[in-house]
Parts: C-alpha cells; structure tokens; sequence
DNA sequence: CTCCTTATTGAAAATGATTTTCATTACCAT
DNA sequence: ATGGTAATGAAAATCATTTTCAATAAGGAG
C-alpha cells in the first residue's frame, strides 16, 4: 500500500485534500489498485481486487469514489459497449496518452500510441476551432476505432 | 408514412429482406422517426413517438429493432454519458458525416461537420497504420469532444 | 388467394449496473 | 483529545435494457 511517489505523499493526496475530500483507507486501496492496473477496470473488478485486500470495503464506496476521481479528472470513464463502465488513471504509470481499437467480436481492448502525435495535432487545431466557433471550453476527447480482431474477423 | 425514396419501396427495405428480416408496421414507424428525427434519439424517446402513430407498439420491439438496425450497420449507437444509449441513422437525410461536442454541464450535444474532412482523412490513414500493426479490421470510428458550453461555463 | 412455417410481437418478469437512503463510523482541523 | 462533518456499508431503490413465453402476422409455396 501506500504507493508512494518517490517520497512524501502519494501524489493525489495534494488535489484530494484541496477539494475538501478526505483520504481514507478505501479511497488509498482504490487509487492503489488504478495505479497498477495494467487494463481497463470496471468497477467490480476493482471492487474484487479491493476486497481482497481490504475485506470490509463496500461496492458503493467503489462507485462513489470513481465518481469523485472522474470528477477531478483523475481518472477517464469509459464505455466499451459491453454495458458496464471501466475506468483508467488519467496519467497512467507510463503517463503514455493513447486511444482505443477495441474488437467488436471479443470486446478486446487495445491501448495504441501510435499515430498519437499526429492526432493530438489535429485535434488541438479542431478543438480550437470548435471552441471558437460554437463558444464551448473543450476540456477532453475521445477516440476509439471499433473493429475485429484477427480472430474475430477468421471467425465470422 | 411509408417515407419513400423517390419512387419504389423504402431504401432499407432491400437490406432488411436480404438479411432475412419481415418488413413490419413497427419497423416502418421506428425507421420513419430515425429518418426525420434531426436530434439523437434515446429508445424512450423513440417510443413516445412510435406510440403516437402506432398505440400498440411495445418498448421491447424499440430496443429489439435498434438492436438489429445497429447490427446491420444502418443506424450509430453512441453514449453521451447520461446512462441511456442515443440512436442516430447512419445516413442522416442529409447524410453528413459528424462529430459530436458534449456539454458535460448540461448534457447538450452539438453535431459538428467543420474540420471533418481533416479529421477523416487522418483517420483513414490512422486507421491503416493500425489495421496492419494490430492486425484488425476497422470497421467504424467515434469522435467526441467533452466540454463546458457557454451557459455551463459561466455557470461554474 | 390460402396455408404453413417461422419471424415478430407485447406484456410481464428478470437482469444487472449504478444510486440512494440512513444510521454508524472515522477523518482531521482546532 | 474532540467535535463537526465527510465517508462508509448494507440494504433497498432505480432504471435502462433483456429475456421469457404464448399469441400473432409476414410472406413464400402451392
């Protein structure tokens, strides 16, 4: 536990605090967990990953601790399209910014950064545009390419 | 009713048969809605309206034939983050590819054609790099924008 | 046009993810 | 150390979407 961020603090107690949120074991556990995912978690699995080491956390302390860190913006929410929710740390382990290729066959989910560099261009130009033309503050984006996976696709 | 392409039957029809599908009252009514719909409709919304021209719809035949439309690649099923899917046809009657920019405030959703044809062009090329290096068959693509609007931006 | 197979339908029940309620517990500023 | 208040877990409530199942209706064959 306690993942900490060389030394001092781990490096959310600073904006967590800041927002008048108060640090707790579940919460600690929590972020524990998104910090050494290496997948996209829904909320059951980091319930299960939290359970095991903190039996008496609840599902609910789980949902409403992800909304506060969506909320802040530490975390992203997606939606694959399988019907439940799974969520990333915003600046994973690897800070790698990257985009989705998900299979529509499996549900398998690739994280790429390939071609990253041209699209956050574009899409810096884009959103500039856009937040010009029809006056809104763009604060995030989402990409995804749906597809199928080679398996998938001999499958079909 | 009966919304007709010029002369003959409705465009879909033809897909629909070869896929082995019935033309019937309730499908005619939901597509009819979609192709004159100039929002993104939710399931619900869907049926209100069916239910004005056609009493005896059931919700179950909403979802059951968005399901197969969606399928059939005829209509996008997107989420907007309000916990309800929206369906838009795939060719609008205007058939103008977009984007979407979401208020994350107040839930507006803004289609956008500016920069589309950039952002097309990257995708394709995006989209080719990552079918060969992953071994994937792209079939589709999403593009959202998440922001405050004006309204919502004063608001805060 | 009629019959027959089989897809489709609506109603009601089931499902499953996420939220809410509420009494209890535990941060943490003072 | 302690009081005010945020956070918690359990259980119940929501709510969109699916499934079940018996009844109905497309639409091809004859």
């Amino acid at each position: 536990m306690r993942a900490k961020h060389g030394l001092g603090q781990p490096w959310w107690h600073g904006k967590f605090r800041g927002c008048g949120y108060r640090i707790t074991l579940g919460r600690e556990v929590i972020l524990d967990i998104l910090a050494k995912a290496d997948t996209h978690l829904s909320a059951e699995d980091i319930y299960i990953k939290a359970h095991a080491q903190y039996p008496n956390i609840g599902l609910t302390t789980i949902y409403r601790t992800l909304d506060i860190l969506a909320n802040l913006g530490l975390i992203y929410k997606f939606d694959f399209g399988d019907g439940r929710a799974r969520y990333e740390l915003t600046k994973g382990p690897k800070g790698t910014h990257h985009h989705h290729l998900i299979c529509t066959g499996c549900n398998r989910v690739i994280d790429y950064t390939d071609f990253i560099d041209e699209e956050v261009e574009l899409l810096r130009q884009t959103e500039k545009g856009l937040a010009k033309k029809y006056n809104f503050k763009i604060i995030n984006h989402l990409i995804q390419f749906y597809g199928l996976c080679n398996k998938c696709s001999v499958k079909r």
